[in-house]
DNA sequence: CGATCCTTTGATATGTTTCAAGCTTAGTGG
DNA sequence: CCACTAAGCTTGAAACATATCAAAGGATCG
């Protein structure tokens, strides 16, 4: 039951931010974990529904959404592999929002439960995952403002301009080029945008020669003006100092 | 320097969602407080800054914000009486957005340092608070879907609604009416429209008979109405089951 | 190799912004 | 207590960004 590969990549995770010691590490280690595949658009939490489990993403993206009362759908945000996706809704009894796989995934998976417990022995992992879920909310944040004040140009160029750097500091990209794993459709509930409307900037952007895109492959070309555009710093996503170390321009 | 009225505030809060003890209780009380008073517009927090504070709200309200590259302002949370302001940078190093006085406001100031102890040597409290921040979080979240995904009459009929709620639960307002503490434009900071827009719509609203304004109080007429038409669920909110007691048609 | 999902493009419609000016209210000093 | 000022609210007309509608062209996968 307990795959000690998947519970080093925890472990990795939460040192990120705090520091460990040796029995700290030891009750990680000794957390239920099951692991899982699933299917690109398996819901992982569905809105309204008791959240029992957490899931920590080890390859494969995933994605947070809501639906309004009309249908129009909105993410909230997108998680890529060594990503926690559930320390938001575990201990607020029923989920507010949807997670879903947006491509194929391999998850493990611990019970609420033993994550309660382990926040409750283990004070410096509970701190360690509690920040872990306000870097989560700092990009909340700095969504809402790309959403509520910036034109459409720039909150693609934004949101380009995250992935890239979440990418690269997970160690998924180098050189400012990436699979981007959205369709323009998911791109357009990211950034409150129609699709037919992403479609244009997206071209508009290649025009410019900021990004060169094929099928769905993204490859930044000039960095700096991309980050002007979409006005974009790094500092809500809160590397620790070091980050993604070819990329000293983006600081 | 310790002011057991406001400890006790805190402990009152923290105690709404997680059960503590009396060594809870008493930790809680041996934190070192000071208490305040901050005229309108003062900054609490500044982007960019290292926070050394975290703030509690004890009366007025607050608000968060961030300013664009262009000059334009995004406010991402409104906070009132009761609410802890600086959890949300506190563990973070620098703050990634500003937090402003709205009102005058009086407030429990405690240093970082004793809030991250407490959370170690009390890892109840310490849940407490992380759980304080997941609702943040959660507000945080809808707001992405009320800027991305609404029309400007359901943003401000959205926004109303939480606002009513959040009062009533806090026992600051009842029967749905209440002192709106903010500007026009500072509405059209929370919904990414601009004063003008949000002065039309709120016109219509009038004119449509779900509210009733007479200066910065606003009575909202018809509930049932304003919060079909925006889209509004108290879902996110968390409340506790239980809240607002008068408000049985709004959950 | 047909079917489905995704992308692309053009023409038109619309919600919201922008600009500009007048009006009201609250606060301040003479 | 009035006059003055600044801040906030209200309204109208024109401009603009993005949405909507519609249809065709690619890609991907069983």
């Amino acid at each position: 039951m307990t795959t000690p590969l998947t519970l080093q990549r925890i472990v990795r995770r939460l040192e990120t931010r705090v520091r460990l010691d040796e029995e700290d590490r030891a009750a990680i280690h000794a957390l239920p974990v099951q692991q899982r595949t699933m299917d690109p658009a398996t819901y992982m939490v569905r809105e309204g529904e008791t959240v029992e489990n957490c899931v920590l993403l080890l390859s494969g993206f995933a994605y947070r959404h809501k639906v309004t009362g009309d249908g129009q759908r909105q993410i909230m945000a997108i998680h890529m592999p060594g990503e926690f996706l559930d320390l938001q809704n575990s201990l607020l009894g029923l989920a507010d929002h949807n997670v879903q796989a947006l491509t194929r995934c391999e998850v493990a998976i611990v019970p609420i439960a033993a994550l309660r417990k382990l926040s409750e022995d283990r004070p410096r992992v509970g701190q360690a995952m509690w920040i872990d879920t306000l870097v989560d909310a700092a990009i909340f944040r700095e969504w809402i403002v790309n959403v509520g004040r910036r034109d459409s140009i720039s909150r693609l160029s934004h949101l380009l301009c995250e992935i890239a750097l979440r990418l690269e500091e997970a160690g998924l990209a180098k050189d400012r080029r990436y699979e981007l794993p959205m369709t323009q459709e998911q791109l357009a509930d990211c950034t409150g945008l129609t699709p037919v409307h992403v479609n244009r900037v997206l071209k508009e952007l290649g025009r410019q020669g900021l990004i060169a895109r094929d099928k769905r492959s993204v490859q930044i070309l000039e960095w700096d003006r991309l980050q002007h555009i979409g006005d974009f710093n790094t500092r809500y996503l809160h590397f620790e100092a070091g980050g993604p170390t070819n990329l000293a321009s983006a600081r």
